[in-house]
RNA sequence: GCCCGCGUGGUGGAACGGUAGACACAAGGGACUUAAAAUCCCUAGGCCGAAAGGCCGUGCCGGUUCGACUCCGGCCGCGGGCACCA
């Protein structure tokens, strides 16, 4: 039998934390705070090692924590609406709240072997009424306070499912499930006002110090800040209604390159002419085909329709410029209408000549170039001031200011003003489906669109629907809809629009600090708990999720739901890399690519072979687990064979936690036979006379103090594989060390603890074993003793040239007159220099010495 | 197109500007065993050499430095983010 026995150990010391509350999270005003969150995972049914990776990285830092004597809490809960459950309920007739709350029964069963430090007491989903209610809640505040509105907006619409997709749900220009064309609709929807906010939530990345670049990098693109010119057109020939037409530039320098202008087809001018117009109808409804997702964006052919409107340039009356429609126009950024510069402009000139239009040759010809031909003339900065001045606009500023400057002349010319404009738009959050947070609201023939009362809340969602037809049960649903007014009280309908689900994961962590709460949060608990001082995840969260949750926080706290001082929620990010694994591929008669289960594979010393026929296989490393591609390891299969604490352990061990970590059956192996091995050493120390004596203890005891610097380092710095391979080192010098019985058990006590938040119940079996006081879960941290990490001699390297040539070992305290003399004396030293002296000799105490031939 | 990040043995990866390859996987050799598994010990960047030792070596080219995987410039390759954004 193996000495280490998951199975029997496992359980036993999760029955003692749970027993003794050892992770039960508690307000103590006495001691320091720490709180660590995880993404909350989306309740599939099955947990995968992408969650196992994550959680384990939580739980290594929140048992660091809880030992460094913070007051730690570490709470999980589901993200628990969404479309699954919906296509679950259409595909085989399941309620989406019976099938999400089995999968969270199943999930939670799977995860608890884990042995996680988790407050479970705080567990809640999305889908819980009592939450979503206290999230209605918060949209009657945040309406309050006019950070919601409600405006037209144009979505992907599904004429057959009757729904509104996402992008992402835009295939080839088709719903994904009902495979029709989609539409682009323009429909009614709910907003939060996010962009209010650009400016600020730009300028606070600054402040998050603990975030990676890459992610702050992410944000500040998506928010996108843009400094431009905007400035009417005015026409030469006005059509009713419209006497000037607004564009905006960010390249107001190239404004004397304009041949044409464009408007969006959802621009009011294109709308006014379309009624007048048939050729204009036909145009315009054949770019609203068109979807909005990117793909169907990137395969749209450029195409313009002249409106035979011309607009006068603002530096020539006699310069006339034609006006088109232009399907790659964009009404919501800007103005919804631009000018054309073909010079320099790829997509214009692209434009020009397909429609045409004349193509001004304006930086080029005056330098007498050649004409721009194909390729549009992209000039850099310094050369666009150049460009400026053959206009004979006066002496500018160089460099970056070009822009600047063109701004300021064109304001001194009384052409248009500077503005800051933002690509980050508002947040629809308007869904037209069942399984989702409903919008609390009436419409009311006599009062309008009317907030349903507080104390109605929770609107619930009805049990009681049926998903035989597309479109949103809520929409056919025979009474749900009827309710009176909350203001006149006459008969009125509900709103039958959800929110999106991100709306929910945008303020779960603050609810984690009262999750029973009859208010959304309590200020009490917030200030105490708020911010999250680590949160963990995927990098895929790196823009949305953790963008609304910056905006929710700011809401929170203009509605007194959050301290100003959480209005950052979480202090420090980290982003872990992904679970991978190796895929098994063989072809088909048609090469198609076919592949295979792990254990179908035979190893062979040629290769990889298929078990049943001796095909050869093909070993693609590194990929992501999927289902189709049958590479996915089932963490449940793992616990079962190794134990929670080896597939804790692997995950940690191979690489950086930012990076994937690619799982393999030998890796998994390994671990196990290491902790068996720790197993047998605990065992055997155990096992020694106390009063055996014995040799080295002084240099056992300065490898523990060392590996204890060196894991809390590791741990502090998410360097978790480095800190796991300390681990190794020092149980290979344990296990050698001929050390006397105490300096032994105190080496192994101290080697359970620092594995303790890796791998807990083994430490808490080796803990038991050696007669350590209490359990290790509550044990205060190692601390290393400073004097035992400095060493009384040093061994430097002695390089020639850079070359490491010989060694030399001295006293650490030794003077550098001292060491030069020994290190000349070196024989490999005086042989290199054949007699002559150094050109130069450079020691740096305590580190290296080089000698400069 | 714009913006980022990364290139180190057979593999995953270590390395405050200071002995490149820690630790582990896979591999090879050995001990124990009738045998295998398990366990334990040893070897291992490449080239030359019996060895001592030497030369080369962190994608490529150059620079800074006594000293560069690390800093700077250019190139190549891979990965990621954004994008009809005017």
């Amino acid at each position: 039998m193996s000495p280490h026995d998951p199975a029997r150990i496992e359980p036993k010391w999760q029955k003692a934390w749970d027993d003794a509350g050892v992770f039960l999270a508690r307000r103590d005003p006495a001691k320091p705070k720490y709180y660590v969150l995880e993404m909350f995972p989306y309740p599939s049914g099955r947990i995968h090692m992408g969650h196992v990776r994550n959680y384990t990285m939580g739980d290594v830092i929140a048992r660091y924590k809880l030992a460094c004597g913070y007051s730690v809490l570490h709470p999980m809960g589901w993200d628990a609406f969404g479309m699954p459950a919906e296509n679950a309920a259409m595909e085989r007739g399941a309620s989406p709240k019976d099938w999400t709350y089995k999968n969270i029964a199943d999930m939670r069963a799977q995860m608890k072997p884990l042995g996680l430090s988790i407050d479970w007491t705080r567990e809640f989903a999305t889908c819980d009424p009592d939450y979503y209610g206290q999230q209605q809640a918060l949209f009657l505040d945040f309406l309050a306070k006019g950070l919601i509105t409600r405006k037209n907006a144009v979505v992907n619409w599904d004429p057959v499912d009757m729904t509104v997709l996402a992008n992402e749900q835009v295939i080839d220009g088709r719903g994904w499930r009902s495979g029709t064309e989609v539409e682009r609709r323009e429909l009614t929807q709910w907003f939060f006002k996010i962009s209010d906010f650009s400016e600020e939530l730009l300028a606070a990345i600054d402040g998050l110090d603990a975030w990676p670049e890459k992610v702050k990098l992410m944000q500040r693109n998506w928010i996108g800040k843009s400094r431009g010119l905007q400035f009417a057109f005015s026409f030469a020939d006005a059509p009713e209604g419209f006497d000037r037409l607004e564009v905006y530039t960010t390249r107001p320098d190239t404004l004397m390159g304009a041949s044409f202008a464009a408007i969006s087809p959802d621009h009011p001018l294109a709308k006014r002419l379309e009624r007048n117009d048939p050729k204009v109808a036909a145009f315009v409804a054949e770019c609203r085909k068109t979807g909005t997702s990117e793909e169907a964006l990137e395969k749209a052919e450029k195409i313009g329709l002249d409106t035979g409107l011309r607009v006068r340039h603002p530096f020539d009356n006699d310069w006339e410029l034609p006006v088109y429609i232009a399907n790659f126009v964009l009404m919501d950024y800007g103005t919804g209408a631009i000018f054309g510069c073909p010079a320099h402009d790829q997509r214009d000139l692209d434009f020009a000549r397909k429609y045409g239009l004349g193509v001004i040759d304006a930086f080029v010809a005056a330098e007498g170039g050649q004409p721009v031909q194909d390729e549009a003339f992209v000039p850099s900065k310094t050369e666009v001031v150049r460009w400026i001045k053959t206009f004979g606009w006066d002496e500018m500023a160089t460099g970056t200011q070009a822009i600047d400057a063109a701004i300021a002349f064109c304001e001194s010319q009384g052409v248009g003003q500077g503005v800051t404009k933002f690509r980050l738009r508002d947040w629809g959050l308007s869904r037209q489906r069942y399984w989702g947070a409903p919008i609390p609201v009436v419409h009311c023939d006599a009062c309008g669109v009317v907030p349903e009362k507080k104390e109605n809340l929770p609107v619930r969602l009805p049990d009681d629907v049926s998903f035989d037809k597309p479109g949103n049960p809520l929409d056919r649903h025979p009474t749900w809809r009827d309710v009176p007014c909350p203001a006149c009280g006459k008969p009125a309908t509900r709103e039958t629009d959800t929110m999106d689900t991100f709306v929910d994961s945008s303020w779960y962590f603050a609810r984690f600090t009262a999750p029973h709460a009859a208010t959304p949060t309590v200020l009490e608990d917030a200030a105490y708990w708020m911010n999250v001082d680590q949160y963990i995840g995927g990098i895929e969260h790196a823009i949305l999720h953790l963008l609304y949750s910056r905006f929710f926080a700011r809401a929170m706290h203009i509605c007194g739901h959050l301290p100003e001082t959480a209005i950052e929620p979480f202090d420090a990010l980290f982003t872990q890399g992904m679970v991978t694994h190796e895929i098994y591929v063989t072809r088909d008669d048609k090469d198609r690519p076919v592949y295979h289960l792990p254990e179908d594979i035979e190893w062979t010393e040629s290769g990889a072979k298929l078990g049943a026929s001796g095909a050869p296989v093909e070993v693609i490393p590194s990929a992501k687990m999927s289902k189709s591609k049958k590479n996915v390891v089932d963490p449940v299969n793992i616990i079962n064979e190794f134990g929670a604490d080896t597939a804790r352990w692997f995950v940690l061990s191979d690489s950086p936690p930012e990076r994937d970590v690619e799982w393999t059956a030998s890796g998994a192996e390994a671990a196990f036979r290491y902790l068996a091995r720790v197993a047998t050493l605990s065992e055997r120390i155990a096992g020694i006379d106390p009063a055996t004596p014995g040799d080295g203890d002084e240099d056992l005891l300065r490898a523990m103090h060392k590996t204890i610097f060196d894991v809390t380092q590791g741990i502090e710095s998410f360097g978790f594989n480095a800190a796991i391979a300390k681990l190794y080192a020092f149980t290979n010098t344990l296990t050698k060390s001929q050390a006397g019985h105490a300096a032994q058990r105190q080496a192994m006590l101290v080697l359970a603890q620092l594995m303790s938040p890796m791998v807990p119940h083994l430490a808490e079996e080796v803990w038991a074993m050696l007669g350590g006081e209490g359990l290790i879960a509550t044990a205060p941290w190692p601390k290393p003793d400073p004097a035992m990490l400095v060493e009384d001699t040093v061994t430097l390297p002695i390089q020639v040239n850079g070359k490491r040539r010989s060694e030399i070992t001295v006293p650490k305290d030794m003077t550098k007159a001292e060491v030069e003399k020994l290190v000349l004396a070196d024989e490999a030293v005086a042989k290199a220099l054949a007699g002559s002296a150094p050109k130069k000799l450079i020691v740096v105490p305590g580190r290296i010495v080089n000698v400069v031939i």
